[in-house]
DNA sequence: AGTATCGGCGAA
DNA sequence: TCGCCGATACTA
């Protein structure tokens, strides 16, 4: 008998960048299997398939019973013979795709390695050759074809490209003609003869990597004894005897590029050798490995003896191993705890149990932290088993990395949030360190949160899953102590410097909160108040360091009084208001779209000191130069860090002593290890806290609490001073603090009081358009539509926010409106629905 | 992505 | 009222 089987087809409008439409859709299709297939295809394979009169990838889901069409096709070919994904992916991939109302085929196509998945594509060739001299008769028979329209100038350079370049893929003609709509042009050829097209589906542009090896075929005796005849020249000959010389003093097979290196001789030499069967020329597959030059200090002894606070969360931990390996689910574990507080020593350990039970580990970082001194630390543990995925790895080395996985020589897989897709046969444990990073959030389609995917893929493989942080968002937390995990507290700071075991604990620093207001009062005007200029100036007699952290975030926008601290607000949602210029001094709400004047006079306290506020890294570097010229400073922020390893330079300038003063943006806030700093400076703490999304208390909350930990990493003690106008906020307070429970209990109570997550769900939708008029016009449509099946149906699990334009309300050329749908199940009134050109989060970490 | 089909508006 | 073009649905 035949089978059936499930299948995620890999198309652009189901899998690609720009999938959109289709919440909740399940997007699969279901074939038939050719007789030569039958019973070699299961769950997991990558396989080619016909799909609307073109061969397309897809990867099969399940193998079936039944179809859900009476009318099915066969499946082509398999495109790989080892399934692509395992079940235990499939299943994951699933509840991704059920969660984030994003077809599957989107999902799967996180899975695959980029190269291997391949999308169907159209080759245009032209039909007639031309003789030369003939290109103007082509110019000639587009131009007459297409008329007086301006697709002429489009039809002349898209012949031209293809008779220089030949034949030519949809892409290639994307890629060498940016920004031309030849699309249509190119059909009218087409249509019109000039040219012809076809649809292929190209091949995977990954390959295994391979490489020529030699090896001494005979006894040594043998070899030497055949040294004088082994060529005709005498240079030919010595090169061979040299080669066949070092060959016999390395017995293994060795690549052929050392032997030439070694010996000086070529190809034809050792070919002529194998020919006199004295050696064996072989191929050998190697592993493109990112890790490679990364050397593993030599494995040291493991015995550092754990804290107080170490020894209960791993006992717990251990409790949750022995019920995972007896086969019980296992609640997800929360490590709350500062940097340096010892969570990376538990991660270690539970990954050398998990590996010691025949289990896989996958560990997820920061992209940001994805720093050579991170990845070393389980390197050492785990030396030649362990893989490394981050967005920077070229093609053939994620697809090395992958296969490795598959292959299971690897242990350990450590990489960006990506790297929970890696292919291991039995994951035993899932880490997910400083669990509350934006980077695990995709921003782009197909939305996901890498978090809950990871607690996901546990609980499916029936292993753990680790959560680490300082500073967990609240809806974590909350998830946590409702119930649905496990919360493991570490509240002392080990010193990193210190050798001895256990270490000494440290102290954090002492914040400083500094009213920026009091400082006008007292006519400072600058950029630095007087306590955080003596502090500077103190460091660098000393010679010191110091940073002074700048939230650029929303920078320049909103709008306050520099007497009081007033924010202006909208009256409607309590959102604050954004200043525009543009539109004539308008403050305007991006979450209902209330609008009014600036204010001449402050609403509270009546005086004329309404402004709207920005500063920028460049600014505060002047005025550090300009305050003490004698100061060496650094900039690190995202503008002087777009080269490739940029950070990597500008922190071992800074670490080698070469400057002072490093001046940055939230790339600071990572767990980076800088002990001669003694002072951290946050220049402005106010920045972004007014942004209108609930989310931005926390995120300021986050970000100070590590700025501030960044000070006095080392015995030397070090302080921290927070300038800020709105010194009584409680996100400000609880950072200065380091009081991450006081901060937690009332946000906590903010998001109750205004009904966010996690007493609520949200999903954002966005449209974009390049008219305004367009997309605003989509928004409201959309908006009344969706608010008419609210009151039809009776609903009330859901209500609407919006529409609004967004907070970025012109990205990328287009206008970005959006419809913020808020309730207890705000999935049930979007899924199912149809949302052409609609990007659909579910969950956002943001409604900017 | 490519193609069949639906629907809206301009010329006969 | 026919016909052409653009938006839209569908591909198993």
């Amino acid at each position: 008998m035949r089978g059936f089987v499930r299948i995620a087809v890999n198309v652009p409008s189901l899998a690609g960048v720009f999938v959109d439409g289709r919440a909740g859709t399940p997007a699969t299709f279901d074939y038939s299997l050719p007789e030569s297939l039958s019973g070699h295809i299961e769950a997991g394979h990558l396989v080619r398939v016909p799909f609307g009169g073109r061969t397309v990838q897809g990867v099969v889901l399940a193998v079936i019973d039944q179809p859900a069409v009476a009318e099915t096709k066969d499946v082509i070919e398999l495109v790989d013979p080892k399934p692509a994904l395992t079940l235990a992916q499939i299943a994951l991939a699933e509840w991704m795709a059920d969660s984030t109302l994003n077809p599957i085929a989107s999902i799967v196509g996180l899975f695959l390695p980029p190269g291997l998945s391949q999308q169907a594509d159209t080759l245009f060739s032209i039909r007639n050759p031309q003789v030369p001299g003939g290109q103007e008769e082509t110019a000639k028979t587009s131009q007459s074809a297409r008329g007086s329209s301006g697709g002429s100038a489009a039809a002349a350079r898209l012949v031209k490209l293809l008779e220089q370049r030949g034949a030519l893929r949809g892409r290639q003609i994307d890629r060498a003609l940016p920004h031309l709509e030849w699309r249509k042009t190119a059909q009218y050829l087409v249509r019109s003869g000039v040219l012809s097209s076809q649809s292929i589906l190209p091949p995977a542009s990954v390959r295994p990597k391979y490489v020529r090896t030699a090896q001494l075929a005979v006894r040594p005796e043998a070899a030497q004894n055949a040294m004088s005849d082994l060529g005709s020249s005498e240079a030919t000959r010595g090169r061979r005897q040299k080669a066949l010389t070092y060959l016999i003093s390395r017995p293994e097979a060795i690549n052929v590029s050392w032997v030439y290196a070694e010996s000086g001789c070529n190809l034809a030499d050792l070919q002529a050798l194998a020919e006199r069967e004295l050696i064996i020329l072989a191929e050998q597959e190697i592993w493109r490995d990112p890790l490679e030059h990364t050397e593993a200090a030599a494995p040291t002894e493991h015995n550092v003896v754990l804290s107080a606070d170490q020894t209960r969360a791993w006992k717990s931990i251990e409790a949750g191993f022995a019920e995972s390996f007896a086969g019980t689910p296992v609640k997800p574990f929360l490590l709350q705890g500062v940097t340096g507080s010892g969570k990376t020593e538990l991660y270690l350990r539970a990954a050398m149990e998990t590996i010691r039970k025949s289990r896989q580990v996958i560990v997820l970082v920061p992209e940001i932290s994805l720093t050579p001194q991170t990845v070393r630390r389980f390197l050492v543990h785990f030396p030649g088993q362990v893989g490394l995925v981050h967005s920077k790895l070229s093609e053939g080395e994620r697809y090395d990395t992958w296969r490795r996985a598959r292959a299971g020589s690897l242990q350990v897989t450590i990489g960006a949030r990506s790297a929970l897709f890696a292919p291991l046969s039995k994951v035993g444990l899932v880490v997910v360190d400083e669990c509350h990073d934006a980077s695990y959030h995709q921003s782009e389609p197909p939305f996901y949160d890498a978090v809950p995917a990871a607690q996901a893929y546990a609980r499916i493989c029936g292993g753990l899953c680790i959560m680490g942080s300082a500073t967990p968002n609240v809806a974590q937390r909350y998830q946590i102590e409702a119930g649905r995990g496990v919360r493991l507290e570490l509240t002392k700071r080990i010193a990193s410097e210190s050798t001895v075991s256990p270490a000494p604990t440290l102290d954090l620093p002492l914040v400083h909160i500094v009213d920026m207001r009091d400082e006008l009062k007292a006519g400072n005007r600058g950029t630095f108040s007087r306590e955080l200029s003596a502090g500077l100036s103190d460091v660098l007699e000393r010679g010191e360091q110091a940073i002074l952290f700048l939230n650029r975030r929303g920078t320049a926008t909103y709008v306050f009084c520099r007497n009081c601290g007033y924010v202006v607000r909208c009256p409607r949602c309590e959102t604050p208001l954004t200043y525009h210029l543009a539109a004539g001094e308008k403050l305007l709400c991006h979450r209902c779209g209330y609008e009014r004047q600036m204010p001449k006079r402050c609403p509270e306290c009546g005086e004329a000191s309404i402004r709207a506020y920005g500063l920028g890294t460049e600014k505060v570097e002047a005025d550090v130069q300009q305050a003490f010229p004698m100061a060496r400073t650094l900039r690190w922020d995202w503008e002087t860090t777009r080269q490739k390893q940029a950070h990597e330079i500008i922190l071992q300038h800074f670490v080698a002593g070469r400057a002072d003063v490093l001046i940055g943006t939230q790339m600071l806030a990572k767990g980076l290890d800088l002990p001669r700093v003694t002072l951290v400076g946050i220049v402005l703490a106010d920045v972004g806290l007014y942004l209108p999304d609930p989310f931005a208390p926390e995120r300021v909350f986050q970000l100070l609490t590590q700025v501030a930990g960044r000070a006095g990493r080392s015995t030397r003690g070090g302080r921290a001073v927070l300038q800020t106008f709105s010194p009584e906020h409680y996100a400000i307070r609880a950072a200065a603090e380091h009081d991450v429970n006081a901060f937690y209990l009332q946000e906590l109570a903010q998001r109750r009081r205004l009904g966010y997550p996690p007493f609520s769900h949200l999903i954002r939708l966005e449209y974009r358009h390049h008219d305004p008029k367009r997309a605003e016009g989509e928004a409201r449509a959309t908006a009344s539509r969706l608010q008419r099946r609210l009151e039809d149906e009776g609903r009330d699990e859901a209500n609407l926010i919006g529409p609004a334009p967004a907070f970025y309300s012109k990205l990328d050329g287009r206008y970005r409106w959006q419809i913020i749908v808020r309730g207890s199940d705000p999935k049930g009134l979007v899924a199912g629905g149809h949302f052409a050109g609609w990007r659909i989060e579910v969950d956002p970490s943001s409604l900017l």
